[in-house]
DNA sequence: CAAGTACCATACCGATAGGTACAAAACTTG
DNA sequence: CAAGTTTTGTACCTATCGGTATGGTACTTG
């Protein structure tokens, strides 16, 4: 029976640049106006595909975690717990980095301070956050289990020690570095890895 | 020839109540109107005593490098370059963590993504982000010099390390880590250090 | 090609943003 | 105590915020 008018727009493309804002320019920064007009379509329109501003910026999350920040799961998929936290690493580097695109990561920007009244998309970034932080530290607790990482060592510890040097990660490239000055950041932590000096100095 | 009515408010609580707002809200979630109630003065007061809310952010970053940033000042001081990391580590963790006051870092929080507006705030801090990890280097160096670090260590390798842990501890801590935990994933850390596994594991 | 349906565009809503005009009030100086 | 000076409180400014009502438009279905 239904039939309608043809959405004249397309919704990922959309979304796409609704993510390319966000991301430059976060969350409370980012206006109605912004949207509309990089996105190429009109308020009411917005609000029919997306919802409200903060239900648009939930979908803009998932396509995060499936686009750009899509390598995570892939890193968690490697064979050894040290490929594991070498991908996620360098993989943090690049997507905080990669000319053309906003510098720094959408979720830890989002997950710190902000007005009362974005303290619910905040509550989730951190959400996300912490649950992308437990799946590191069950993936390590797997290759404890299997000897690929020492019987003394700590797999909490461990995650919680990579997930805040991708924060740190993060937060530098925002500031300006280089991923070559994060790659030489990246090699010496790794020094502090329990398989030992395995990159080698 | 001057007289005038005497000022009915302390300027430096009245920075404190400011940098108070700023720090759990951030600049851009922070109105005028949050600022007054806080500070408990109105609106002329307010710009009278310190201009436009970004000139009294920028007084407000003054008053936190000297307040609860003051420790970092204290770090350099140090006698060895290990004391001095360990001291700007554990310092990053109380200053983030502690109960009472915003989770996480302002300068962390405000050298990310905003909105157009406000990226002269946002170069700002990145500015002063920067002074003090080249600050942190040149610590080294010295270190370095006096043989305090090994002959083959990289001094602004080092300092950016230790900068993006900082800023990774700032992250974490906005996401609601616990001081224990961040101080277990600083001992991890320090097994990359040059002068070696001081610290024991 | 008539009926039904979904989308698009304009124009608008109340609320709030940062910032200020103005006059009363409280002081110092002569 | 009069003149001059600075702060305070109220009331208001324009611009923009997120969100929506309305009516025309383009399509699918029978």
């Amino acid at each position: 029976m239904p039939g309608g008018r043809p959405r004249a727009f397309d919704l990922d493309a959309a979304l796409d640049r609704a993510l390319e804002v966000f991301w430059r320019q976060g969350y409370e920064g980012t206006s109605l106006s912004d949207l509309t007009a990089a996105m190429g379509i009109n308020r009411p329109s917005l609000y029919a595909a997306f919802g409200t501003k903060e239900e648009l910026f939930r979908r803009v999350l998932d396509r995060y975690v499936e686009g750009p920040g899509g390598f995570a799961a892939e890193a968690l998929a490697a064979p050894r717990a040290r490929e594991v936290v070498e991908k996620l690493l360098t993989g943090a580097i690049a997507l905080t980095t990669t000319p053309g695109r906003p510098r720094g990561c959408l979720n830890v920007r989002h997950a710190q301070a902000c007005g009362p009244e974005s303290e619910s998309v905040r509550q989730g970034v951190v959400a996300r956050k912490l649950a992308d932080q437990a799946g590191l530290r069950r993936r390590l607790e797997e290759a404890k289990a299997t000897g690929d990482l020492p019987a003394d060592s700590d797999p909490d510890q461990l995650a919680r020690f990579v997930t805040t040097l991708t924060d740190g990660i993060a937060v530098q490239a925002a500031a300006g570095a280089t991923p070559e000055q994060l790659h030489r950041v990246v090699e010496l932590a790794l020094r502090a890895w329990p398989d030992g000096d395995a990159a080698g100095r």
